[in-house]
RNA sequence: GCGCCCGUAGCUCAGCUGGAUAGAGCAUCCGAUUUCUAAUCGGACGGUCGCAGGUUCGAGUCCUGCCGGGCGCGCCA
């Protein structure tokens, strides 16, 4: 396909005797208009006539015996535009032989060999379960470790858990006071929570108990062995066991677990690093660093490295892992999946890393994304009282799956495994469907329907497309010639599976898996509108070829992008 | 007050680096199943692209101002 669009640039640009920067190829509106056009402002502007000129002269040039005809392709002007229309026989080959020729690999390419991503996501607090508020992280960086993996990028998913900071020392308490009044042993993340959120209220509440938070917090900083620490290390394995399941059931996987308690002692070289740099002052007792000469935004907020009290902040410890990520790996691009609320804060960081002249300060970005709100457009809270266990939300969405199935599918195979797949694709679908910046109200009767643009529509269109395909099999048909001539109305369908590689280049340079998802619903709608018009099995020989090859490559086009986004791709359903 | 983000159909959103009559889903109404899975498809209804200027041959897209909503703003993370 990509060859079309060369000879059409490089014909267009000697037809009108432009350099071929100068010739802008774009897919026009409505596909009745051509299958890619050039818009002939530009170019009548550089050779001085008007556009609709030009583009009846180029037409002219390019037409079938012109000196600058493109096999295969139909030029026409239409006003200052010049259409093309590839000859469907041609692309639908061309488009097919790709897809066949890359397979699972196909939208991908190597241009990230050798290039390392750190992708920072998910990221939850020890203590707590995972809750729904965790899902846009999880599910945005998963997917686009994928992503990026698919362009050949060696990527490096990295969980910054939460597990460190006072409100540990508070927990150590805690659990040292009511452990019995808690089952630890059958459910000890639910335990947890309880008495995480119990100390939390007599943090407040109660002096005594406070000066003992302290105190066990001081101890855990201290390095020192001992029965605190103990604790906290148990902590953090049952937390981390939750996490993990819940994981293993998204399909998701990090390369490397690395809590804030990771750069416990590269905190102190962090600092001293930033001191001898001499970009620091002491402002109200508190290590700052001023960033309003490289951002004049930030002028009423510094950075704070240290408090008055001696601590560390969230900053120095973000910072710590920056610079140890760097050297550790080299990345072309570091990226933290954290929600927008926290902009401030890496807006700050990445002064810092200005101020220090750091060349590779560009390379790091936060990719932010809106906030998760309740009915009504509140914020949806994790600190007061009910929130939702992801693990429980997975569950109603899969039950619900399951019911439909039974009522729709009552025979089919793998009833659970597929329940399972829907569930989870329509969490998934329903995260990465919209821009990233958009704030997400938390419906949960829109994540319990699966009609519309939904992930179960995606897969549902899958399964049917592999259906034909195994039925296809099953009667021996689709071995004959293809007469290609009966994809004359599929023009748009193959222009779209021709576009992969370029929708995941792009999902990849804006960090917005919400375009591969877009792509794939339009992919989803012509396909379905398709078939429906364009009956594949039963047909006379040929014409059950070809459309056996366009539901073939649709179905690893498809299949592919699915698995881009963490959504299984079902052969029935 | 300052900084940043958002503002397209009743609701939720697409609209690629400005380009040809602004597109989907949901909701409402009508219709399609003797044939490849109706979790589908077709049709109808529905828009002064927040407002006002500006740049441009051309602005939903770029610039400025305003209005509305949200997030954040030194010793939390």
């Amino acid at each position: 396909m990509q060859h079309f669009a060369d000879a059409l640039r490089a014909a267009v640009a000697a037809a009108a005797e432009v350099g071929i920067d100068t010739v802008r190829l774009e897919a026009p509106r409505d596909e009745k208009q051509g299958d890619l056009a050039v818009p002939c402002f530009l170019l009548a502007k550089a050779r001085g006539i008007p556009p609709p000129a030009m583009a009846a002269k180029l037409a002219a040039a390019m037409a079938p015996g012109g000196p600058q005809a493109v096999a295969e392709v139909t030029a026409s002007a239409a006003g200052p535009y010049l259409n093309f229309r590839i000859a469907r026989p041609a692309l639908a080959q061309a488009v097919f032989a790709e897809i066949a020729a890359a397979g699972a690999r196909y939208g991908g390419s190597s241009e990230g060999a050798g290039k390392r991503i750190v992708i920072d996501f998910s990221s939850p607090n020890i203590a707590k379960p995972m809750h729904v508020g965790h899902i846009r992280s999880t599910i945005l960086g998963a997917a686009l470790t994928r992503i990026f993996s698919h362009l050949g990028y060696t990527t490096v998913g990295i969980n910054h858990i939460g597990d460190w900071g006072a409100q540990f020392g508070g927990l150590v308490v805690a659990i040292r006071r009511w452990r019995g009044e808690v089952d630890l042993e059958r459910e000890p993340v639910r335990g947890l929570l309880d008495l995480y959120q119990r100390s939390k209220a007599a943090v407040e509440s109660d002096p005594a108990f406070h000066e003992e938070a302290v105190a066990a917090y001081r101890e855990l900083e201290s390095g020192r062995e001992g029965p605190v620490r103990e604790t906290w290390r148990w902590v953090t394995a049952v937390s981390m066991r939750g996490f993990e399941a819940t994981y293993k059931r998204l399909g998701i996987e990090h390369d490397l677990v690395r809590g804030e308690s990771y750069y416990e002692n590269l905190l102190e070289p962090t600092i001293q690093r930033i001191v001898a740099a001499g970009i620091t002052e002491i402002s109200e007792g508190a290590l700052i660093v001023q960033l309003s000469t490289v951002d004049k935004g930030l002028k009423e907020t510094p950075c704070l490295l240290r408090q008055t009290n001696g601590t560390t902040l969230y900053a120095t410890r973000d910072l710590a892992a920056m610079f140890q990520r760097f050297e550790e790996f080299g990345f072309e691009r570091c990226l933290y999946v954290v929600g927008s609320e926290q902009r401030l804060h890496f807006r700050q960081l990445k002064a810092v890393l200005k101020r220090l002249e750091l060349p590779w300060e560009p390379r790091v970005e936060h990719v932010d994304f809106g906030l998760l709100l309740g009915p009504g457009r509140v914020k949806l809270a994790s600190r007061k009282g009910a929130v939702l266990v992801l693990d429980d939300l997975i569950d109603e969405v899969v039950d619900e799956a399951r019911r439909i199935i039974q009522e729709k599918n009552p025979d089919l195979a793998q009833a659970d495994q597929v329940a399972e797949a829907v569930g989870i694709g329509a969490i998934v679908f329903n995260d990465l469907k919209r821009e990233r910046v958009k704030d997400v109200v938390f419906d949960k009767s829109e994540i319990l329907s699966f009609e519309g643009e939904t992930g179960p529509y995606l897969q549902y269109t899958h399964a049917r497309l592999a259906s034909i395909l195994r039925k296809a099999a099953a009667n021996g048909e689709g071995t004959a010639e293809p007469d290609w001539s009966v994809l004359e109305n599929a023009g748009p369908i193959l222009m779209r599976l021709a576009r992969l590689g370029d929708v995941v280049r792009g999902a990849a340079v804006r960090a917005e898996p919400s375009e591969i998802s877009n792509y794939l619903l339009a992919l989803a709608r012509d396909l379905n509108s398709w078939y429906v018009e364009n009956r594949v099995l039963g047909e006379a020989p040929g014409v059950t070829g070809a459309r056996l090859a366009l539901i073939r490559a649709s179905k690893s086009v498809l299949g592919n992008g699915l698995g881009l986004l963490g959504i299984r791709p079902l052969e029935a359903m």
